[in-house]
DNA sequence: GTCGCTGCAAAGTCTTTGCAGAGAG
DNA sequence: CTCTCTGCAAAGACTTTGCAGCGAC
């Protein structure tokens, strides 16, 4: 997939992962460890497949591209949606929701983002903001909050529905 | 799990409502007779309850609200969902999510308002930031997206706690 | 009176759960 | 070995749809 660039100061398309693959497996097996549960081949390919999309995926498609992956695998959708569970409790994954169609997820440690989301075709486009991600900050020292994390969604439609 | 609707303690800035009820009221009856449709006591009583809320209501809560402040109307479910779909599609409501699991209907001629969640103590404050917002649309429009609404989180610890 | 609307219940979707065997630690 | 995990299928939760009578216009 091709880096779009800069579109005045908002950038889009990051394709840099800020995290490696291999902090994001061990983060994993501690998560797992220090919780008692275990690391099983499902759970890998799980986070592996989150990882290796660029998409926000819902639990149906994680699903299929797994089958597509691993075929011999035969990776049942409820433990997909287990672990997809277990991911986000564990603010590993984050879940968004809109419109008609499901919940999307995708790695939440993978970079710091908004979300653009095409209420018609559910596509959402990421963002990043500089003076946003600033006046967000200055917000919270305003009014005495230790901000943490934020999350923020502007819903409409995109471009291209707006075209039909 | 952000049951925001539920707690008690939201803080808000502005109680104002920006748009008159009769004013909405028109607007929804010239959507009915544009479209051949009519114009219902049970469709009335869904815009009103949505207006008269000030949270985002899932289409069960706003159920309730109905059957509790009309009990003799008998309003089914089905109605509710149906009236729903209608005004979004209409973008007289927009519908959200705050993560949590279901949709939840807000009435999208009111102000924006984005939040920030005390993770300790729960309590949520709605602000509006002009920067922010102006901003938002700047971006919208430098992507081609058509912007409807949007929400925002911001989680952190609040002053009190912070105290503790 | 016509034709859309409504409540009900049944049918769809999407997600979770119970279970018995498989597998990690 | 023990105890968790997994796939499967069944159950649950949430929405939509079909239908026959009701009601706005």
């Amino acid at each position: 997939m091709e880096n779009i660039g800069k579109m005045g100061n908002i950038t889009t398309n990051f394709n840099d992962k800020t995290i490696k693959y291999k902090q994001l497996l061990e983060d994993f097996k501690s998560l797992l460890k220090i919780n008692n549960l275990k690391f099983t081949i499902q759970r890998e390919v799980i986070l592996e497949t989150l990882y290796n999309s660029d998409e926000h995926l819902t639990p149906e498609s994680l699903h299929n591209l797994i089958q597509e992956k691993f075929p011999d695998l035969k990776t049942g959708i409820a433990t997909v949606y287990r672990t997809l569970s277990l991911l986000e409790e564990s603010d590993m994954v984050t879940s968004l929701s809109f419109g008609a169609q499901g919940k999307k997820y995708e790695l939440g440690a993978k970079h710091h983002h908004d979300h653009f989301i095409c209420k018609v075709c559910g596509t959402i486009t990421e963002f990043v903001d500089a003076q946003i991600e600033e006046r967000q900050h200055k917000i919270a020292e305003e009014l005495g909050f230790d901000m943490q994390d934020h999350s923020m969604q502007i819903y409409g439609i995109c471009k291209n529905c707006q075209n039909k």
